[in-house]
Order: structure tokens, then sequence, then C-alpha cells
DNA sequence: GTGGTCTAGACCACG
DNA sequence: GTGGTCTAGACCACA
């Protein structure tokens, strides 16, 4: 249960937040489909050797952004996209436009040139397609 | 002086790295050329309205990042680019990469387009460009 | 606690960069070893007397020198060396080569013998490695 | 005129104190030799587009250190070696002590092995030692 | 509990 | 006047 998903404690980035990439990550390439199930929240927190109150946190924000549904007394699933639109699109929208201008600045003050940085951009596309390469 | 960097208290992200984040886009748009002398500490800091600590905290970072050099009892200017190639390219780059990947994954979870997407990311690069546009 | 770290608020090198030169100088004698739990930020600052901005600007600046780790929200530790290599070892190199062109001028004018320097040079090895004498 | 002697304003390291290390230097490898003359205060002042207090700030230094003499109305001259010891050579000999243990320490945070560090310490004195190397 | 950030105000070295 | 350092005390996110 979980193998695709990992944590470092040691990384700067929060270990809540490492989680939600993660299973955004996983249902964007296409390992886990709408209806499946999650492993519950105790569960998860065994297998990741972390407090449980930071995979809820986890679960909490995964429900809010509408990637997953918590069925009460049922489970956790992954959710139908477009079934109910999230919340805050436009803030998240905007947020990832700022996000790409930021990486624009960063290669720039890495010396990276414009075509090298766009060949990234079009890998890290594939890394996140993962399996679902063919669907849309 | 510093009209092109604003600064809000409210946001998630620390005043010192929006300092950071500002000069360096402030750099990469052209705003700011090699050479180029940056207000003082205190100034900046008045300027803004925060304390100089803070103002400081940023142009340390952006002096280990090379954006800028500091000269003895002179002021601080932005640095040749090139001069002395920053230190942790290569987990930068690394870094860089992953933020792409998840900016896609992000893309997805909103229903964004691929196309639509590819357009935001060609969008971020002009916003950041600025007046460099016809350099490189 | 922290009994092998002490700080001098008069001396002329700063009392954070005290702070890491001794932290540096426990690793590398051995009293420190990877993993080991390095007291937290306020209860260092405590036991020094000083301010704990001034420990965490310490930990902060070894932490960017990979000597500690931080986990979050359990303590910082030790790290295992050679894991991440540290940025900015060519200009360490240098600076160290040019530390030791220094000291052989700063011998010349002292009036050291040139064998009388080289004892003291192996003196300050046995000093630095501490009780780390047997494992290499 | 003083075309051996650099100074870098952007360098970390004070411009006075880069002015006493190049004139100990070129004193300890023999391109400057006892009797020889100085340049004037402010004709070094110029030589290197500098503030003259900065200067001043040096030679006072360095006559503490007895490697020049001032001798009033004719200038300042490269000291004899040994006719008058310098003060504080107790504490000087400290200092030195305690830069090459630290050198020991950052060697071995640099996972520099230690017969490579003692090889740098033999090229640093043949640095050192400039055209000198007959003499001792 | 941990470290990270920020403020207000002070002192110092340098040029 | 410049940046660098330090203190005292506060608030926040994270686990």
């Amino acid at each position: 249960m979980a193998l695709w998903l990992r944590v470092d404690p040691r990384s700067p980035t929060p270990v809540y937040q490492q989680i939600v990439d993660g299973i955004k990550a996983a249902v964007a390439a296409g390992w886990l489909k709408p209806g499946d199930r999650l492993p519950s929240v105790r569960d998860l927190a065994v297998s990741l050797a972390i407090n449980h109150n930071t995979v809820a946190k986890a679960y909490q924000e995964l429900e809010r952004s509408r990637v997953i549904e918590v069925v009460r007394g049922r489970g956790t699933f992954v959710a139908n996209p477009g079934q109910r639109p999230p919340p805050n699109v436009e803030e998240r929208v905007h947020k990832l436009r700022d996000t790409l201008r930021l990486a624009w600045i960063e290669a720039y003050h890495l010396g990276l040139a414009e075509d090298a940085f766009e060949e990234m951009f079009h890998q890290a596309r594939d890394d996140a397609r993962g399996e679902r390469k063919e669907e849309t």
C-alpha cells in the first residue's frame, strides 16, 4: 500500500504538502483513477511513518481542491473530475500564472537558454502525464 | 525610488522572499541593469515601510545568489551575470524542473487544456522579459 | 548540555560565526557524530546566554554548508557527510589555500622558523582531530 | 609604482586589510627589501583609486606590526626584521595557531584528504616565499 | 515542542 | 552613510 508515495521529512517543503503533491501527481499520471479508494488516514500515516494529523491535513486540503471525496463511514476516494468545480479556481490559476513567471525569471538567472527551458517545460509535461499519455 | 517594488505583508510568502523575487524579476526584465545601484538597505526599508533587517536579509540572499554585489561602504549594485557562477546551480535546476512538473499537475487538476496552459507559459515569458524583448 | 561550546561576546569575530566554527570543530573532532541531535535553537541560546536569533542564524549557515540538517518540527541533527555535497566547494578550497598562504606570511613576520611552523601545523591537526584520531 | 598591489573593493575582506596583507606578502616574498621606500599614503591612494584614509589605516597597522617604519619628513620604509620585536607577538602566535586549527577543520568538512591538505600547505609556503627561495 | 519570520532599536566596522 | 551584527520580544506554520 502506498508504495508510490514517498515522503522526506528533511525536505524544506512541509510533509503534508508532499502528500498533497504526491496524490495530485498520482491522479494526474493516471496511477489513481476516479473511484479508486485511498488508504485511511491512519493506515497511510503508519505506512509513511508520520503523524496521522499530518495525513489528515493533507486529505482535508485535497478534499477542498476536489481531488478526493470523503464518504462518511466508507472511506475516501478519488473524485470524478469536473463533477463539482473546485472553489477558488481563479486564485489557483493566478498562482499558477505567477509560478510560471517566477520560473522564467529563475531560468534567466540560471543562464538557461530559452529553448532549453522550453524543452524542460515539455519534458515536465511528459513526466507529469505518466501513463495518461494517449488519453487526452 | 523603488516604485517597481511592492510588498504585501499579509502574503504567505515571507517579505524578504518577496523582495528577493522582486529584484530578481527587475533584473530579468531589464529594469535593473548590471552596475545599477540599488537603494540602501535602510532607504528601501523606509520605502517599503518594513524593518531594515528584513531588507538586509533579502540583500544577503541576493548576494549569495550572485544577483547583486556589495561594495564596502559604498552600497550594493546589480552584478554582472556570469562573472562568478552562482553556487547550487545544479540543485536549482533540479528544483526548477520539479516546479514545472508540479505546474503541469496543477494545470491538469484545474481542467486547463494543454494548449491553453502552453499559452499561459509563453505569456509568462513575455511578462518576465519586460523590456528585455529585443536583446536576446 | 553544550558544555563543549563557548562564546565570547567581546571577540571581534561575530557570535554566530563562533557558533558555526564551534560546531564544525565538534563535528570534525568526532564529539558530534552524524545523526546526533543538536540542542534546540532556543535551548542553546539560553545555554550560551545569547539571543535565539543569533543561534538561528548560525544554524542556517551550518545547514547551507550541509553540516547539519533540519527536520521539520523535530529538531536539527548532524548531517551525514557526503550525502549532498556542499555548495561552493571550489570557492572554499580557494579561500583555504589563501588562508594557508597568509599564514606562512604571518609566520615569516613573526620570525618563526620553518620547521617550528610546520610543527605548529601538525599540532593544529591533532587539536582539530580530537577523538577522531584512530578512525582515518 | 605599486603594480604588485591590487585591491578589490568588492571583496569581503576590508580594503585596508588587503593592503596590509599585500605589503606583508611582498616583504615575505622578497619583492620589497628592508630599506626600500614605500609610496606615500596619498600616492598609493591615487594609484589604487581609494580613499587615502584607508591607506593611512593600513600603514598604521603595518607600523604597529614593525613591518614598515615611518621616518618623519622622509617617508616610510620597509623595516629591518628583528630590529625591534613587534608587540603582542604572543597574541599573534595564538591567532596563527587558531587559524591553522580552523583550516584543518575546514579541510575536513571539504572532504580533503590529509596528505592532500599537507601538500596544499607546502604549496602555500612556496607561494609565500616568492623569490626568497634560497635565502633561509 | 520545533524552527522561521518580523519588528524596533541599538552598536560597530568600514570608507 | 554603508552594510553587518545583536537583542528583546512577538507571531506563525509545522509535526
